[in-house]
DNA sequence: ACTAGCGGGACAACCCGTTCTT
DNA sequence: AAGAACGGGTTGTCCCGCTAGT
């Protein structure tokens, strides 16, 4: 199997955190590739395409950690409620622990880097979609009385609102009333 | 009468711009001063503390400004979905027209350097509660069925999601689906 | 009498000060006018020649002084060798008091600029000369056995040197050493 | 075989020779490199701490130069007197070939950086240290009448005081003044 | 005469992401 | 895989004019 090197594993773990909290430009390669222990010479060996590449694959490999947390929050739940308040706790706990520096790992790229790269956006947009999708596919088998795609894509907006808003005021509550906001909404009268 | 001097002003817009595009550690010194038209020197005359100083003041010219696109909105409305879909469309607007590069012009920063600059995460805090503030000021003068406090924080979260999937998707439904979803809550069963 | 302004004194003495620690291009006219209190706007009114002009002056504040020193020292004594080491005593207590900071104010200056400025060379080159002639002019008083001029000269390089191995060793021994040095010498033999 | 790159090299000497004409912080990082014909982004690669570690580097090459001709001016010789007239004529032309303009090598960087840098301090003092040593090992083995440590030292102050004078009245003869001084003592009546 | 504000451009030290060479 | 090297970039400070006003 072709088990891909630690070292470069590494070196995406360790870009996915440092980004998520300063933001692609914030980060120089130098402080990733010192985090990661590896090294400086072997950077390009693995990304021949250089800091772009690098950030590409630490989005896919957070957005496939985050597609894991919401799946993990909708399973076992009778409602769509009770996993919408599954996710915003795992993601509101995780954030804390971080002391409110780790947000939403996407967002802190995106904001960077969109529009710019054409890359880096596709990358991000599939993302974003991968978890409204989730979110959509989870709310039909639930049985969720509206449009299910639209309550993914709301969900989404209000998690990356509340993501924000919880940094600058470290705070979880943003998180709270997110899932207040997207459940209140009385799908039988939505358009 | 102290009127503020020309090139202090062209630096703090011209940096307000250009943050919001692509964050704080994506823009340079020189590219703003160059930009600004104003020659290096000049620069730490006015803002001596430096770059974050510059940003500081930034973030508070776009605070004022969203500020006053909230006023617009709710002034002369009769319901506080009307305000609220007010100002969505003169966001959506404003981000359409830029190409989808001018995004929320305090997250672009608050990103970058929140935690991590005091300096910055206050001016930050300041800008969100200002408008969250504002956003219910106008609720509770529009008889709003619920708590004013909260429906502002709801709508500054819906819109801050919305403004970064906006950009994302280069597309301003993230902007209608932010209001429905602010508006779908039931005042009357809102805790 | 056409006493002059109490600011331009305050920047001379305030240059000698820093010039002595830090050397010439060590110091900024910033830092300077700063550390004066004097207001930025007034320095090219005292100095229109800028930053060269105010290290003259401080050369000539400074050489005055120590020439004050030497005049001290070598009056009311019986021999050369009881001057010489009054003078050492005054120095290397003030250095000392210093914390070592406060060399030679001129061979600080005279280090970056010598040669290069034609101003400043000459400005050290007179003060130099000026305290050698002193010393020669009270060894010739005390009927010194031997070249008055040659002593004057010997007196000086050696304070010279001990100034320098003071400042890098911490000590005042340097100094000590330096008298031994100049009075060792059995004028009888000397060419 | 562990030899050193050519470039560092080049940026050693360089600097060597830049410093001690006008001090550490006469002499630009700029200049230096463009001088040494390297090109910039290598700079750091060799000397990571930066400045201060070039300097250190150009401290201690400076130093080896010097102790070099120290033993070579008392290799072969009868008496101390004979090897110290030896070092002031190296000295003295040296000096005189580059226009008075390269003094102590050590002496120019120490002036703007003792105290204030610890490292650089640290440097400075182990060089002159080795000068005072290797002079008195030679005058002990010359059977030098007297405190050859203290012979050593004081060399040192009147080479040291010779090199400043030398410098600003362009003229060797403090040069010779100096041994004058150091060998007038008479070492039988040394205290 | 003196002071203050505001440029003004060159340069400071330092670090960026990338490529070369082996 | 990897250390060395590469230019162009970063923020920040240099010393110095210029224009007004007191």
């Amino acid at each position: 199997m072709p088990r891909q090197s630690d070292a470069k594993d590494r070196f995406i773990t360790t870009a996915a955190g440092l980004f998520r909290q300063r933001g692609y430009h914030g980060v120089g390669l130098t402080e990733i590739i010192e985090a990661a222990g590896a090294p400086k010479g072997s950077f390009y060996h693995h990304f021949p395409d250089g800091k772009e590449q690098l950030a590409e694959q630490a989005i896919k490999r957070s957005a496939k950690i985050v597609l894991g947390a919401i799946e993990e929050s909708f399973t076992d739940v009778a409602t769509v409620r009770e996993g919408a308040q599954n996710l915003a706790d795992i993601l509101a706990a995780l954030f804390e622990k971080s002391n409110w520096q780790a947000g939403c790992p996407i967002t802190s790229i995106a904001l960077d880097t969109t529009p710019g790269s054409d890359r880096l956006q596709a990358a991000t947009a599939a993302a974003f979609d991968s978890w409204a999708a989730c979110g959509a596919a989870h709310a039909k088998r639930l049985n969720y009385q509206g449009d299910a795609e639209a309550f993914g894509r709301r969900m989404l907006i209000a998690l990356e609102g509340a993501w924000i808003m919880a940094r600058v005021q470290q705070s979880r509550r943003p998180f709270d009333e997110a899932v207040e906001m997207v459940m209140g909404i009385n799908p039988a009268s939505a358009p």
